[in-house]
DNA sequence: ATGAAAGCGCTAACAG
DNA sequence: CTGTTAGCGCTTTCAT
């Protein structure tokens, strides 16, 4: 059923039919009543890529998702985001395309996405130091959110970031104030924005006591199940060993806490592990197990956000960039449990 | 730059250019190696819709995501699908679409993405007892490779599974090796087909044994982190608390972990733990830890075999379905650490 | 308030 | 081998 077929059995021509259907006031009432009807009848649905062909707009929104060659993988963070982000979009008509693109392959898969006309705007993930991406952007006018910030991009650009420094800063305090002097940092690659931001955290906790974090405590990698297991082992092996990890995300804590049953510790008496990213609202309102956490669904929020922002600049051209920084969900506390366990020194 | 512009600077025809670009055989090759040169240095890239118009095929594959009302999550399993897919489809020239459905207006997605013809084929995921998309999809003659299996479909249609019971089987057989009898199953929805075969598999290794599994054991819910957790709890305070827990995925685990540390049992040592879709491969070659896991990166490889059994599917539409049963990449073994730990009874 | 006609950028017969 | 001519299904001037 195509709009031809449409217009021809309601004695009307396209174009009536096709103004009726997009809510154009020139119709009258009756008539409009009529083609609507027939088009729910009919099931009737616009050709989506002939109507972006006539529109210039391709109704698509693109997430190009890197995935680094080393590890061949996907940070299921990513899942949290893209599930936000794809409510909005199907509730304002737009499909979401994604790519998954090598690393060293992203610009070319920008430059693609804009000339193959496939989408009308990007979120921008996992911004790093020095990132071309703002840039190259700017440049060929594709409209973009960044997932996170560019801190040393030159031209103005929108974001929506999670506070990271606020919430490491938090965790890192509630470690402080149980005791603990030697907490590992198991944080993402430095080169991450995300990550740097979540190491002043730690650090300024540290500092606002008049205190140091030990450097060989603090640690960057690829957010990997074998990164964190790793770390954990060889730090757990040294003569002084941390009695807390706080770890930047839910795959590598799941290694640290391996590591940890591995040699034999008992989780929160010889050692306690805090993660962020993982998503432990269920344990709200149960009294007995406050503990720490970054929840996952702030990811999810934080997708939501970022999609609303887009598609508002994609409609409106004019707006120029915006900012959200969202606080991340935060539940902090003590356990009666042994799973945050005090320390005196 | 378009391809008038690019055929009038050449002073060639629209048609001629086409042809070039696209390697039909009927073009000179002095010609066609000026038209690419002449392409290459303006930066030229076809509209895609456009092309799409013309032809007829969108070079889109669909993935509908089901998300579930109740919990708003997302499977993260799905994302190491997807990252094989789109591998897949990157390397063939395919764009892919996301849609996030909730769980309830799934059939109305798949519906539109047909007649709106954003996508040649489909994906389709989580398949459960009663599917009606296998139908739909074969009613409405869209492609698609069912990641799973819809058991109870009548009509024949092309499939890419994990050996799910198997897996079960092996791991179950692991556990009872070591002299665990009351093993905990924590199961995902068995409503959906992936469990069904799963509890199969673990039924299957004690009926191999003359056993039974005690049925108040076998626990089946959506994969959350709650549930692993409240499940662990339950289980864990009864008369007969169970020694081993065999976990359908991470999440859950992650819970039932938790759990397992807020009670002050030590891992391993008074319980062990299992998990399937983990991904455990770094510990492969250590020799000093070999457990049980099969990996995420089987997922991996299935949305590979997935996407490129669309594609041959959406490239030749004669030929009939296909089925591929993948073998879970899994490591099998007993710990010299605590974390599985044999029990004498 | 409605319609005719001209594209959007590309591919695909059909000619030559 | 190359070019001419129609479309693909929809939107959008411009008339009426």
């Amino acid at each position: 059923m195509k709009l031809k077929d449409l217009s021809e059995l309601l004695h009307l021509s396209q174009t009536t039919v096709s103004r009726a259907l997009n809510g154009y006031p020139e119709v009258a009432e009756a008539t409009r009543r009529r083609v609507l009807a027939a088009a729910e009848a009919h099931g009737y649905r616009p050709n989506m890529r002939a109507r972006s062909l006539a529109t210039g707009r391709a109704m698509a929104i693109g997430h190009v998702i890197p995935v680094t060659a080393r590890h061949e993988m996907v940070n299921p963070i990513f899942a949290d985001f893209l599930a936000g982000a794809g409510e909005v979009y199907s509730r304002r008509g737009y499909d979401m395309l994604i790519s998954i693109v090598p690393d060293e392959d992203q610009e070319q898969a920008y430059r693609e996405l804009r000339t193959k006309g496939s989408v009308d705007g990007l979120i921008v993930h996992a911004p790093k130091l020095g990132d071309p991406r703002v840039h190259l952007l700017t440049e060929i006018g594709m409209p973009f959110v960044v997932h996170g910030r560019a801190s040393d991009a030159v031209e103005p650009y929108s974001w929506v970031d999670m506070n990271n420094t606020h919430a490491f800063r938090r965790a890192t305090d509630l470690l402080l104030d149980l005791g603990h002097r030697r907490i590992a940092l198991v944080n993402g690659l430095e080169n991450m924005d995300f990550a740097i931001r979540r190491r002043a955290g730690f650090e300024e906790a540290f500092a606002a006591r008049g205190l140091t974090p030990d450097p060989a405590l603090m640690t960057s990698e690829e957010m990997t199940e074998v990164y964190g297991h790793d770390t954990a082992r060889t730090l757990l092996a040294t003569a002084a060993p941390p009695t807390a990890f706080l770890v930047s995300s839910i795959l590598p804590a799941i290694g640290v806490r391996r590591a940890i049953e591995e040699v034999g510790l008992r989780m929160g008496r010889d050692v306690s592990v805090i993660t962020h990213d993982d998503d432990l609202s269920y344990l709200k309102n149960r009294g007995d197990v406050p503990v720490f956490t970054a929840t996952r669904s702030s990811v999810r929020a934080a997708g939501q956000r970022a999609a609303e922002m887009l598609l508002d600049l994609v409609e409106s051209p004019g707006s120029g960039p915006r900012e959200q920084l969202l606080e991340a969900d935060l539940i902090l506390g003590q356990s009666t449990g042994p799973l945050l366990q005090s320390v005196s020194r």
